[in-house]
DNA sequence: CTCGATGGTTGAGACGATTCAATAAAATCT
DNA sequence: AGATTTTATTGAATCGTCTCAACCATCGAG
């Protein structure tokens, strides 16, 4: 209610109003006496800078938006952590948002950014190509495309998911499986359609036969996970695969929850491999497998190339920075053991 | 770079800076030629209104702060979507803020919130009482007290903690234990104090002897549970309590890891209770079972309350208002049976 | 033909902070 | 002491939008 603004303090403490931006912003180009003065009208009046003038004012915001496939997924979570804290060093502001998967929450987050002209948006776009974005981009909000590699005309930050469905499937194969199942979702998520391609990849590059067998859900939920997991329990065991590769670690919480449900072992029935590598995963209580993305790095990186853009837009050359998954191995896909 | 304003587009469209603005605002009460011929200017020339202008002119901000205790648990994710639902509504914009237990960072985060003049904010404490949260609610931020009950200076949302670690107390001594253990936080946060409150009061409350054992770790986590757990596995058996109620799922879920990864069986040798319910609970190998908290709908009674407090400042009353937790048995803590 | 409505449109202030050229005062040098 | 530099402070202009009193046509009624 009772907001104070400059001019109030200016009046109690008997200065202009250009003095007490100059204690707010240049404390040292003014004597310590008058600083003193401002100073205590400030904590006297209780006043708080308005940084909405101060924006619009001085044209440079001071906060990003990230705006995420999932919140739900731990893994968007630890990205988040990981742009906030070099933001926090930066003092900038990190918004999250949740496109939730649907093109039309993205682009309405998309659209409140812009009004709010944000210095730079983050995002796990929720389509492969997006002429919004574009636009967006044109019209002078920076851009980092995260988790997705960048058409060139955006900076981008991306793990090689085709590499991860590789590794993924060479593990399980070299464990001896030859039955092997992907459980995925939307193919239109790049990520997924990627993890899929890098096992596929590996197993064709097999030597015997391999079988790959998919299933898609609409959504990368737990439930979905476990939904898929029921399906393949009901199997008759010589129908069932050996081991399942899920397109992430919430896929493969809720297969792995139903193998227990249905007294199936795990991996002894049937090894599981998840992707991500949240820290669920390895609390799990058969811990388990997973490719692991370098999380907070990616946000960090990201958020690292917006501010360089920032700092200098004529000089600055867009970059795609790809990292490489790793593989961590825990119970769930111990050796597959011969009957 | 280009960004238009108001001005270029009257230009463009040939009426002044009024009408472009009304065509904004008020779209009805423009002729229909010349609301066309602004439309037309404003897509020829990709203009998007600078929010941060019209925030200043209009003193009233389009988006609330919501400062949690850890986003890295879910239970708070779920919150802020309870709360970005009825956001959304309201063309509102929720920023999540994660002041990670930290009264620094939480602080931090209350300056920024305060100086973009948010609408309101939306918080779960760090400590119980924090004189900066009142000046700032005197200095006219609306602020809503999340899981945590008000000092009736400002509306609050909250569940009974107490109540809920009386619940998981009496269906653990129901279902035949008499060694329990409290697995708990940091006492400071009241959310702990009060589960622990809880569960002492059904213990004494209980017929004959049940012996209540009581662990504090410094955090909440996935990490501290199970260190707490090989702690307790270690133990020989005679001395190991029977049962376990961990402060949050979390918690709960690095416990039951422990327990699995030394052999004891859950909950043959030893049950366990969580708190919160979150998702993964439920798809723990042993689903766990928890006292659970109507998380969305916490969070949509909060922005309730603000966007109440808001719209009518005058004749607001300040609320609390109090959820009852319920218990979700699951098989984590299934009879315990006599040797 | 005049007077009043009515409906559209205009343009000059705000809103609160920053910036910068201009000025005043004090310190330094000849 | 007078000239010159340094140091502090001022106040008006500015950022982009909204609001509102004023204005201008147009039309119908009296």
């Amino acid at each position: 209610m009772a907001t104070r603004n400059i001019k109030e303090v200016a009046q109690l403490a008997r200065v202009s109003v250009g003095t007490v931006s100059n204690v707010l912003n240049r404390p040292e180009i003014v004597s310590p006496a008058t600083r003193e003065r401002v100073f205590e009208a400030i904590k006297k009046l209780g006043f708080v800078r308005n940084e909405v003038a101060r924006h619009l004012r001085v044209g440079r915001s001071r906060t990003v938006g990230l705006v995420v496939l999932d919140v739900s997924n731990p893994f968007f979570v630890d990205v988040a952590q990981g742009a906030e804290s070099v933001a926090d060093d930066h003092e900038t502001m990190v918004v999250l948002c949740n496109s939730a998967g649907d093109p039309g929450r993205e682009r309405r987050h998309l659209d409140q950014l812009e009004q709010q002209r944000v210095m730079g948006i983050l995002i796990t776009p929720v389509e492969m190509e997006s002429p919004w974005l574009e636009e967006l981009a044109a019209r002078g909000t920076p851009v980092v495309l995260v988790d997705s590699p960048a058409t060139g005309l955006q900076c981008s930050v991306a793990v090689d998911d085709r590499l991860g469905g590789q590794i993924a499937g060479a593990h399980l194969i070299e464990r001896g499986h030859r039955r092997i199942m992907f459980v995925g979702g939307p193919p239109s998520i790049r990520q997924v359609a990627d993890r899929h391609a890098g096992i596929s990849g590996a197993v064709a590059a097999a030597e015997g036969a391999v079988e790959l067998l998919t299933s898609t859900s609409p959504t990368l939920t737990v439930a979905e996970g476990r939904a898929v997991g029921e399906r393949v329990a009901a199997l008759p065991a010589g129908e069932r695969p050996t081991a399942a590769f899920c397109a992430n670690d919430m896929m493969a919480l809720g297969f792995l929850q139903a193998m227990a449900s249905h007294g199936l072992r795990v991996p002894e029935d049937l090894a599981i491999i998840g992707y991500d590598d949240i820290d669920f995963a390895a609390a799990a209580a058969v811990p388990l497998s997973s490719v692991r993305q370098p999380r907070e790095l990616l946000g960090r990186t990201a958020i690292d190339l917006l501010l360089e853009e920032v700092a200098e837009p004529e000089q600055h050359r867009h970059r795609q920075v790809i990292f490489q998954p790793d593989l961590v191995v825990r119970e769930s896909s111990a050796p597959h053991r011969q009957p």
